[in-house]
DNA sequence: TTTCCGTGTTTCGTACACGATACGCGATGC
DNA sequence: GCATCGCGTATCGTGTACGAAACACGGAAA
């Protein structure tokens, strides 16, 4: 979402303030140093932060428009709350619709160069997932991310990845993952839905990511309301 | 999407100028006044709207977020370009999958209050089609817009819902319809998803609705790449 | 307790300074 | 002569500072 690297012709382009203040509260949010529910002043952020308002703004625009903070006329921004229950398993719904389809597709149009880098994305996790620190979830989850996105990239369809990456279902269950320490099973379900791939079969695909989907909704589901 | 009618208990919030701006620069966008792909200057629409560059700049942030312009880092906005084929048939896809399992979802969801807010929907559109102009087309679309949201709204999964909506499909393809002028087929495809609902038949709607999103395709399609 | 009002805080919008990009023109090299 | 490069100017995006309007909170009065 944030790659806003349109480097124009191999030179990097320069990290706005935009950029940088959207990264800073992005992270305030997921760390839950920004409390849901939350009013974000912007004139806090702009002694906090040592910007003026204008390029906070524009991040808390972005934020808003990922569903990550709400705005309201004359009042300001706030923190979307917590998810509950419900729009949870809205969420997982929504992933088994879209993440279902797209890797039955991607069982049919996957190169062996795309299973190879699922695979090398498995391989780079380091296990046993021995830390329980913060650092450590920090990249398992990052490798979350990095295998979902790069499942629905393989399905090849530009629009469901982008309305997919735009719910952010990794940022809004972030802390709610965290609490949950699910690392090495979902390791696991990973592997079958390679398998799977591998093997040309859709179905089995799906069902794995299903399957997996919903083994994460339990394992996270006890910690919602808390 | 724009309704920020967040309305502070009974109060009906003010219209800050961003969302005027946001609704004109939306209506320059669909009637391809500003045109795909071209440049959209700040300071131009600072000088044509009359008002300063801050909510300029919170419009097209959101309209941005809405795939409708793109912002190029130190080099301003420009319009989004137009539909490719294989971008307006990812969209079609997408289409498919989300509503698809929407449909199916609302045939056994839907109330008879349900089913009748959207017979009543399809008798305010006003038959035979008569008009070719313009605003006769600009009332079929938003006839359409409401009733897909309508479907989805059964179907009853808010995360899905607004994934939906911020894809824009309809948005994206406004001028296509317009010349492709596809009113009467429209109508009927709706009845025959309404007829299947009515029986709590979510095999049959999924159909109906696959079938009438790929007749309309059809009947876009050839006005591509004009 | 409820209502009204004043004060402080924050948002919304404007005006302006700075810096980067884009473009045209002329000079240079092949 | 043609293409390329470099320079200077105009234009536009980015960020700051400030004024005006709206809201929130607390105290006073009925």
């Amino acid at each position: 979402m944030n790659d806003r690297s349109t480097t124009p012709v191999g030179q990097l382009s320069r990290q706005m303030l935009v950029d940088s203040v959207y990264d800073r509260l992005m992270a305030l949010i997921m760390d839950q140093q920004i409390r849901p529910g939350s009013k974000i002043s912007i004139d806090a952020l702009v002694r906090e932060l040592g910007v003026s308002s204008t390029p906070i703004r524009e991040a808390l625009a972005r934020l808003e428009a990922d569903g990550l903070v709400l705005k309201e006329s004359m009042r300001g921004y706030f923190a979307t709350e917590q998810l509950s229950a419900a729009e949870f398993d809205d969420l997982c719904q929504f992933r088994e619709v879209v993440e279902g389809w797209a890797v039955s597709t991607a069982a049919l149009r996957a190169t062996k160069a795309d299973i190879e880098a699922l695979q090398a994305e498995l391989d780079t996790v380091p296990r046993p997932l021995d830390g329980d620190d913060y650092e450590s979830f920090r990249r398992l989850q990052e490798h979350d991310v990095r295998f979902h996105m790069r499942l629905l990239q393989i399905a090849g369809n530009q629009a469901l990845t982008t309305a997919f990456q735009r719910t952010h279902p990794h940022v809004r269950t972030f802390r709610l993952r965290y609490e949950a320490k699910q690392g090495n099973s979902a390791i696991r379900e990973h592997e079958a839905i390679v398998a799977a791939l591998r093997q040309g079969d859709p179905k089995g695909a799906q069902d794995a990511l299903i399957s997996h989907i919903r083994a994460t909704a339990n394992r996270i589901r006890p910690w919602l309301d808390t």
